[in-house]
DNA sequence: CCCTCATTTCCGATGATTGGAAAACTCACT
DNA sequence: AGTGAGTTTTCCAATCATCGGAAATGAGGG
């Protein structure tokens, strides 16, 4: 008689999620017996999962048995108004950052209580950087992070810090009073800097990029090395060419021939809202 | 008594995947019943699915109750060696040739029976184009798929006439011979030309991408205006930007530091092919 | 306030899902 | 070719998560 489904009241979207997250950033390619072991599901089970998830296309099966994530992620990913809406439409704008600066420049959005980066471009001769495109670091830690939270409630504060913060260094934020002073100072002027927070040798500098209805939707930052007074010119490019990616969002939203257009019928929501959004749209980035 | 699952033996995952399929190329954001319609589920078990999307992050409620696709699968997309990792490692040379010749350039691979465009450059004065990214066309029709066919068995091209290729315009190819004789002929010479395929006023041009065991891995394209004499020094281009591609795939393979390395020990299986991978790669593409 | 339409909760019937056991297959090494 | 350790696949009876109709609740417009 087989022991029948004890302690497992997970559902099937999580356990196959599981899977997949089996694949992590160090880990392109797995066999079925490792996914097994990864996830931590028996392996009758992983193997009818697997199955079906690469008759979806969510997963691939290479001639050596192995398997890799599929291209069905990347063409939902393709249509995601936060991710790859945002990525494409801030492209040019990271990239002249990045030209004028020369040192790591990075776009990153609110994923749970952690920054999640959506582009990173970098320069060999750049400081150290720990980030890598889709992956994560606490809201607490990073200067994006900081600018993310500084349109959020405390409650939501307490949270990332309840979350916990890995502590980089002895100067990573760890408090929740420690938090909302740099988050209330990164609302009053606008910008974040987040010095030596993640490595001694680097000063993270971020601005917020907003929302057609005037949140807080995404955070343009630079890496630059610690130390020595906070160069103003670089705050000013950062917060216009986060003003710049504000405003290119707004027009894809509301004009459906815009090249990266976000279609959807969202124009009441986006327009009619308590904040008036014109302010924040002052430099045509095209 | 409650008429129970009549004719519906399909797989979970399955009606997840339904339910994310709603969103599409022109369908951002989209509410509960508007989800259901679209993916012909019923209510209560559409709101049961989306509140496990929710819960998990691939989809994400706005203010307005409208639903969108989530960061979860741009997280996991980022980790898609052959869409994240190939866009990432292309996007220089995709660039160059853009810089070039000043069209529409493009990056795809195959995905079931059609091309999926991986990157797509455009100039706002260029020839018309039907093509998105994160888009597909068939195999059968575009210049990308005929390079991507030449490394095939002849039955797949059977398939892929067999699935119906869209008649584009009365030029696109219909029939198996019609497709045989192009995908041969880009097999001989190492690229290929849809005069006409697609749109009357349009010429693609490919050429392909090999991964590290030699085989096709993708396809560089762009897209000319069509008529007259074909422009050999857009085929060089085209061929000598994509061995530069290939190369650049190659050491992401086997350089765990590069900066977008494809991790995971495939070495053996990359490197002990049948056939030998060097011929391919001799353009330094940094 | 009322009415309409959209969303959410409830719940009994049921079949898709589960996972142990065993068979089948791979592959490295003789 | 033969052996054997490890991996993958098939099989199947027990069962619990899923299904969806019905009804309650909520939202928004007039």
């Amino acid at each position: 008689m087989p022991k029948q489904r004890q302690g497992t009241p997970v559902s099937m979207l999580a356990r196959q999620l599981t899977i997949l997250d089996a694949f992590d950033a160090g880990t392109a390619f797995l066999t079925l017996s490792e996914i097994a072991e990864r996830s931590g599901l028996p392996m009758t089970t992983t193997h009818r999962l697997v199955g079906e998830l690469v008759e979806e296309r969510m997963l691939e099966r290479l001639p050596d048995r192995s398997y890799q994530l599929g291209l069905r992620l990347w063409e939902l990913a393709a249509r995601t108004p936060r991710a790859m809406g945002l990525r494409e439409i801030a492209y040019p704008m990271v990239q002249l950052v990045q030209n004028q600066v020369r040192q790591h420049t990075q776009l990153g959005v609110e994923g749970g209580y952690d920054v999640v980066y959506l582009e990173r471009m970098s320069r060999s001769d750049a400081v150290v950087n720990a980030t890598i495109v889709g992956g994560r670091i606490s809201l607490g830690a990073s200067a994006i992070g900081h600018v993310l939270l500084s349109d959020r409630p405390k409650e939501f504060l307490a949270e990332v810090v309840e979350s916990g913060i890995r502590r980089y260094t002895d100067k990573t934020p760890q408090t929740f009073a420690e938090l909302l002073e740099l988050v209330e100072r990164a609302r009053e002027v606008g910008y974040s800097i987040a010095e030596g927070f993640i490595h001694p040798a680097a000063r993270g500098m971020a601005a917020p990029i907003y929302g057609a209805d005037g949140q807080v939707l995404a955070g343009l930052g630079v890496v630059v090395p610690s130390g020595g007074p906070v160069d103003m010119r670089i705050v000013e490019l950062l917060r216009r060419a986060a003003r710049g990616v504000s405003q290119q969002m707004r027009a894809a939203y509301i004009d459906p021939n815009h090249p990266n257009a976000l279609p959807g019928a969202k124009f009441r929501v986006l327009i009619n809202s308590s904040k008036s959004s014109m302010e924040y749209f002052d430099e045509d980035g095209s």
